[in-house]
DNA sequence: ATTCTCTTTATTGGATCCAATTTAAGATAT
DNA sequence: ATATCTTAAATTGGATCCAATAAAGAGAAT
């Protein structure tokens, strides 16, 4: 019988995505310490993925490492977050100008049904699906490099999100963005597209740091 | 007495470190697998810092893994070359319109200092002194997760530069437009060295992409 | 000769062990 | 009572050891 669900294959990969996934979720808060010894014993295994774990986090920046004092969640504050937005904006709007003239009427329904289900699923679900709705949109343009970008600022996005979810009505207005960005993508009008886009980005980060305690 | 300067301190980043040194610098060719006990050996270290080590060079794009079957250094291609520099493009005229309004003349005369020893070195030292010039430049933007990405944009380019650069005769046409861009900061005229910027990203991608085998 | 299978070998992934460093606590002096 | 020095506990970094997997090679059957 196994412990946690981290055996099987690829622990260190797995240990990462559990613990991104926590922190993400703010079930690990910023500043805690990670003790290598405490995360093993949690998955079941040896410290040793653990480790490499940290260290994977710690090249997507979500934890930070100080030689011979270990790891700790990576802190939060609003500057970084409108980095974050900032950029996504810029990389954002250049994905999908670029991914405009190669959508599929497939890959497009395929977001709009994604869509369906962010308005009906549970808010936890929102930061996930989200990311997806996007992405699917974005693969289009066919550039793997950019999309990596993209969906690494989506998670560290997301962070700041499950901060904030709970007196966020902002999920209401983002679903008529996204109606709003299809129908754009339908049309094949890269212009609106990507005005919609920007002003959806820029305006979940002004959500954001206006729910951001501080 | 110690082997190859690679013990005293933080041996993954280390090793780490003279990794991406020569698989920038296309010592290592790509596709070339990457032991682990050969390079623990060359170092003088355990296979374990080495391990570390390929796993975050490996989040920085620099190495292949593939389960059970170990490293190798990541492909590179024209693809991926034409990838980069539009990112540079986007992320560094951003960064750059950022910056000016913060520049200050001591800053501009640390950039054109730099741009003094690029135009008198070794071919060899171009790559890591042309990022030094412009990461000068950017810096004053105050946008650390930006200003990673960027550095790691100019890391992967690098790979690319190292192959082309001897048959190029590149490196004048570079100098003249950093003295341009140097002016326009002087100016602090953004529109027009954000200019400058974008056609001399975009000239030396497509300096490198011809002089690309294949 | 070729292909398939079995065995051997090389190499990686994970666990345990040891050393070095940092943090915390406790004792002592002022 | 406070500050400082000494010592002990906790924790990380690195090395070695063992197990699992995959590549390579030898041998047999067609």
């Amino acid at each position: 019988m196994q412990t946690a669900g981290a055996k099987g294959r690829d622990q260190t990969r797995s240990v990462a995505d559990q613990l991104r996934e926590r922190i993400i979720s703010g079930e690990l808060a910023a500043g805690q310490p990670l003790r290598q010894e405490t995360i093993a014993e949690a998955y079941g295994v040896s410290r040793m993925p653990v480790r490499e774990a940290l260290r994977l986090l710690q090249a997507e920046g979500f934890v930070e490492m100080v030689r011979n004092r270990g790891a700790s969640v990576a802190a939060i504050d609003a500057r970084d977050l409108a980095e974050i937005h900032e950029m996504r904006v810029l990389a954002e709007c250049f994905a999908l100008r670029h991914a405009i003239p190669e959508l599929t009427e497939s890959r497009i329904d395929r977001a709009e049904s994604i869509q369906g289900e962010l308005e009906t699923a549970p808010i936890e679900a929102f930061g996930a699906l989200n990311k997806r709705f996007h992405m699917t949109l974005y693969e289009a343009c066919a550039r793997p490099r950019l999309l990596a970008h993209i969906s690494l600022l989506h998670d560290a996005a997301d962070r700041y999100l499950r901060i904030a979810i709970r007196q966020l009505d902002y999920a209401v207005r983002s679903d008529r963005e996204h109606r709003e960005l299809l129908a754009a993508c339908r049309r094949r009008d890269a212009a609106a597209a990507q005005e919609i886009l920007r002003t959806h980005i820029e305006e979940a980060g002004k959500a954001l740091l206006a729910a951001l305690p501080g």
